[in-house]
DNA sequence: GGTGTGACCAGCT
DNA sequence: AAGCTGGCCACAC
């Protein structure tokens, strides 16, 4: 595999189910990398120079708090784009977060 | 090849 | 309760 950790995680986050959401930690975990997060949302921060879209807004943190929404070109866009989904956001956080949490590598 | 950094997580103060 | 620190690993300079 010459994918690099950014190109797994990407295609991670693209298996992600139209209505559904993954944690930067589960993302993480799945590639291995467990205890590193961090290199998740740092390859998100690259995702938006990927050719192909990379659904960020279906990531969160273990909170299903919206803690990269400044980074999709405003603070009310990455939210606007869970509702459009379903997907219910309050004060910056996912309200039915547990219903529609989707874990990589579970099938559909 | 060392240094810095990052959209996290957990623990401590 | 809220803020700070360390740890973790991969990538860019």
């Amino acid at each position: 595999m010459e994918d690099s950790f950014f190109e797994k995680v990407y295609k991670v986050v693209r298996k992600v189910p139209y209505g559904r959401v993954t944690t930067y930690g589960a993302i993480a975990e799945y590639l291995g990398t467990k205890g590193s997060a961090r290199m998740v949302g740092w390859a998100m921060n690259s995702a938006h120079t990927e050719t192909l879209q990379v659904p960020a807004h279906r990531v969160v943190n273990r909170n299903g708090l919206l803690t990269g929404k400044h980074h999709f070109g405003g603070p009310a866009v990455m939210a606007q784009l869970l509702e459009s989904e379903g997907i219910l956001v309050v004060d910056d956080k996912i309200v039915n977060f547990a219903e529609v949490f989707w874990r990589p590598g579970t099938p559909l």
